[in-house]
DNA sequence: TGGTTTTTAATACTCAATATCAATTTCTGG
DNA sequence: CCAGAAATTGATATTGAGTATTAAAAACCA
């Protein structure tokens, strides 16, 4: 908990600037997501009603919304559900798949990463997030 | 219509080899998917109404996911709902997403793509397709 | 052409996410 | 510190994209 001091200050930084109220709930769910590295709303809302058993769901998904627009989150859509990603907690890596075995291979690459700022930036975009994903023959497959 | 000979040859081709047969709608529904660039079912059947007023949501959603099948279009989500893209328009296209409005640039970058092969080559990967998307926000959604 | 199999259209249904709204909580300023 | 205005919550209804169901229609094949 003290250790997320940044996070807290940063979403009362957001309520203050918008007429908003810190509440129990915000500051509960704001601690639980600060554990996670992507959750789902459904999936917060089980482990919040263990302790707390009249939270509602429609506080989870306003809260998670709210992380949004102060940028402690980022919202990912993943077939028919929503993904939070806890953005403190990024290291963004893309994946090499094999399309024959289904082997994953994680990766980074500054020098992508670099040339697609520019291409956004070339169209006027500021970017959020990527996703890159590279489907081939790993070497065994290959053979 | 006569230009499209080569896609009809796959959906054909596919259809003998999985015992589907080759209807009306279905070929009425290709030869309106391969006008268009990414399309939702829900346009597509606005779109197909009009002319056919007995077409079902339920057709236009199924043979969009055969189409998927075949290798004719490739599906994405975004938001709530889920685009429909057709593969034989986009050459190695890749795409900026403005997370707000759902606007969408296509955009080739080949030194990105040089860089691709390169990682994949470190790990022992040939390429034979990838996806690149990139989320953000366009320059008129940040204001 | 007839008979078998697949497909369609209409509609019911599912499920994630949002809207509604009375009751409750937060906050402000006196 | 307290009263009242404003925002928030929780419970539930509603929305809307996408899927399942099924009787009727169309496609295919011998």
């Amino acid at each position: 908990m003290s250790r997320n001091l940044k996070e807290f200050a940063v979403l009362k930084d957001h309520l203050g600037k918008h007429q908003l109220k810190l509440t129990r709930q915000r500051e509960r769910i704001l601690a639980l997501f600060l554990k996670t590295e992507h959750v789902t709303a459904e999936h917060m809302y089980r482990s919040l009603s263990k302790r707390d058993p009249h939270i509602g769901l429609a506080t989870i998904y306003r809260t998670l919304n709210l992380f949004c627009d102060t940028g402690l989150a980022q919202a990912r859509h993943f077939g028919a559900q929503t993904q939070y990603d806890n953005v403190s907690h990024k290291r963004h890596h893309d994946h090499l798949i094999c399309t024959t075995c289904g082997k994953i291979v994680e990766f980074e690459n500054c020098e992508i990463e670099r040339l697609q700022e520019e291409v956004a930036a070339k169209h006027g975009f500021v970017i959020q997030t990527h996703k890159l994903e590279l489907y081939g023959l790993c070497s065994r497959c290959r053979r």
